[in-house]
DNA sequence: ACTAATAACTTGCATATGCAACAGATGTAG
DNA sequence: CTACATCTGTTGCATATGCAAGTTATTAGT
């Protein structure tokens, strides 16, 4: 326990320091170096680790339409559209048709599911990699600042409709 | 405060819960999200926030050479090299020649230097923005958790940029 | 029914990123 | 001095990502 006592009657208020640095760069050069730890275990099986999260994703959300799991994942439906074509070539994906005719329904195939399992063993060595070289409570605790910023963000930016 | 008491003298030590979900794909969830922010402000001076990024370390670091440039920036110099071209291309970096014939030296241009200022500007209402949004004791924590990840991931003692 | 607005994708364009391989310059062992 | 290793940077190939515009299908409005 440190003492964390401020002489409150001088400084009532807790004043936090500005954040110095951008949260942007931050972000993007740890997200980087991490990718780069995944890849090299993940990388083995023939999927890049963000292959491998939307094979995942695909078949935890069964037969999903591309909007949906755009949305379920975070990227934009052009950006899925593509990421689509490398598994579905592969024949790990596939494509039927849905209700509506413009929509169609995102589905693993039998080889799909099995390459997800043989890549989940290599994620999850990857994944302790993580928790051993940052510690279990420093990952515990980054995964749950990024789950609430991505919470505190998801509404961001409905406001300024245009200018 | 929640009472955090874990029986102790049942469990003397601290058991942490194994993390759950992918820190890689939690990472590059909010860097997405988090650059768009970005973006959408820096983005009116015509530069990506990636971009500003890199005018930034070239205005700080002076004239520096890409081997340089690339490591105090976490990336590989093949994709530094190509990130160059834009802004080379816009007039803001130039390349001259260093001591040695194989390696050049970047440098930011005049009017670098003032597009550097300018997208200044417009990256400070962007990160005061996620300060207010998540809150600037968040904010704080997570610079924390990134720059000890980033030192605990891969040793770096080049110069450390802030903003 | 006909037209306008929506919804669900796809595509063109541009940048970001990394791995391998390659090219040119320097350094070093013999 | 020559052959090989090393250093510095670029290029080919592939994926990731987003915005804006385009395409086709469905729904709402009159």
């Amino acid at each position: 326990m440190k003492t964390l006592v401020k002489l409150a009657h001088v400084a009532p208020v807790a004043e936090v320091p500005k954040p110095q640095g951008c949260t942007n760069l931050k972000l993007r050069q740890l997200m980087r170096r991490v990718a780069q730890h995944y890849d090299a275990e993940v990388g083995k099986t023939g999927l890049k680790g963000t292959q491998y999260s939307l094979l995942s994703y695909v078949v935890k959300l069964g037969p999903i339409r591309a909007v949906d799991l755009a949305a379920a994942m975070r990227v934009k439906t052009s950006t899925l559209s593509r990421n689509l074509q490398p598994l579905i070539a592969a024949g790990w994906l596939e494509v039927n048709a849905g209700d509506d005719a413009r929509s169609r329904l995102i589905s693993a195939t039998e080889a799909g599911q099995t390459k997800r399992t043989e890549a989940q063993r290599k994620w999850r060595i990857a994944q302790e990699g993580i928790n051993a070289t940052l510690g279990a409570e420093r990952v515990l605790a980054l995964h749950a600042l990024i789950d609430k910023s991505l919470e505190l963000l998801s509404p961001l930016e409905t406001g300024e409709l245009d200018e």
